[in-house]
DNA sequence: ACTTATTTTTAGCCTTGTCTAAAAATAAAA
DNA sequence: TTTTATTTTTAGACAAGGCTAAAAATAAGT
């Protein structure tokens, strides 16, 4: 059983890895939780210990197997609750991320069965993004970033990189969200913003919008 | 704002409170929740600067209006998340107390709002305890003890005082739930032992059972 | 009323998880 | 390759919440 604060390590170890080549860095850790890097290496010594993780001094930190499929358990129920939270109580996806920060450290593996089961064994959550299943794995899908379309291109949107309110209510007022149907009109290569098309409506999306939109071309 | 011991402490002196004349114990806080009487004083000690409890030395602690309220919250909360896994995710009522109990610690008013809606706004938890409404008050019913009834009385059964599962299956076994209607047949003043016809069936009751079960009469 | 037993509080220590300040590695630059 | 800058770790401290052992109040028994 680990602590909320183990947990919360594991998780956003979790996530580095995903998009860093090589060990995940004391910096990188403490810049997404807030906190201090002197309080990253005395956590990540002690998950070592554990055997959560495999760490050379100076040399960064990666998930062992153990680690990662605990880190998955928890993004697990994090998604999950927010399917819940999204599709059974109504709240919008800018609204429940705080909430679900809170819920994935419930304990109890027959809870997490049940809601799967009452969600209808969900995929994804509402923004879009995998839900691991009991065993950690995670089905891989071939989603790319927006940016990585070109003109005449069709995509539908699957997911967001940022998951801000800022700017999940920016793509709510323009009715983009998952599942969205979108073509790329233009392409401007100077700094990378896009004119698309969605339903009979036509956007201008800046570069950083459109990196940070999954789509699925179809 | 409260941490998860200060409201664990609240909800159980407010529980205290409910059948106890006059202050409550530091021994008696120190028993419900399995720690130490030192430990239960600095804490007490504590919520007493926060203006949660008054208290007096050696004279025992009584919940401030402020402090009640809180306390009524997170009872709201747990009970609230016990109909939801009873109801929704369909776990037996015996074996959600261990999950709401993690559940009520949660913090989103909005959450609670809504669960609250989803659920139909119940006014009593899947083992008949009532529900405090937003403000923290308790409808209060006209329940009584199943030991108080003499024989040829007909009751409802609308709730347990003891909550623990072996009780809980106990009544399961003889189809005893909330709503199920009884009627005493017989009492034995020697020891407290009851007879009485559920249904088509008759059992004997124990003076202990008796104690644990409310009943409304009709 | 006085002694004994029980309850409650205090004092001091421990663990978890955090911090600051300073030291040690590593990386970058001249 | 030295020097400088950056990153990471260590050392020591702190707050929360718990514990043990001992002291102080209160309650009970004679």
């Amino acid at each position: 059983m680990f602590s909320l604060a183990e947990e919360n390590y594991l998780k956003t170890i979790y996530h580095l890895e995903q998009d860093t080549k090589g060990g995940v860095s004391t910096n990188s850790i403490a810049d997404k939780m807030d906190t201090k890097p002197s309080s990253v290496t005395d956590m990540v010594q002690k998950l070592a210990e554990k055997g959560m993780l495999s760490y050379k001094k100076y040399k960064g930190t990666t998930l062992t197997t153990k680690g990662r499929k605990t880190a998955a358990g928890v993004i697990r129920k994090h998604r999950l609750w927010e399917v819940f939270l999204v599709d059974k109580l109504k709240f919008h996806w800018d609204e429940v991320h705080e909430i679900a920060e809170q819920l994935e450290h419930i304990h109890s593996e027959e809870l997490i069965t049940r809601l799967d089961k009452y969600l209808g064994h969900p995929d994804f959550d509402p923004h879009g993004d995998p839900i691991p299943d009991k065993n950690g794995n995670v089905k891989k899908t071939e989603k790319k970033l927006l940016s990585e379309l070109t003109k005449k291109q069709k995509g539908v949107c699957v997911g967001v990189k940022e998951t801000s309110s800022e700017f999940l209510q920016y793509l709510d007022k323009r009715n983009i969200t998952i599942g969205t149907k979108l073509t790329v009109l233009g392409k401007e290569f100077f700094d990378g913003s896009m004119i698309i098309q969605v339903g009979r409506d036509q956007f201008f999306i800046s570069k950083k919008t459109a990196e940070n939109l999954y789509v699925q071309t179809t």
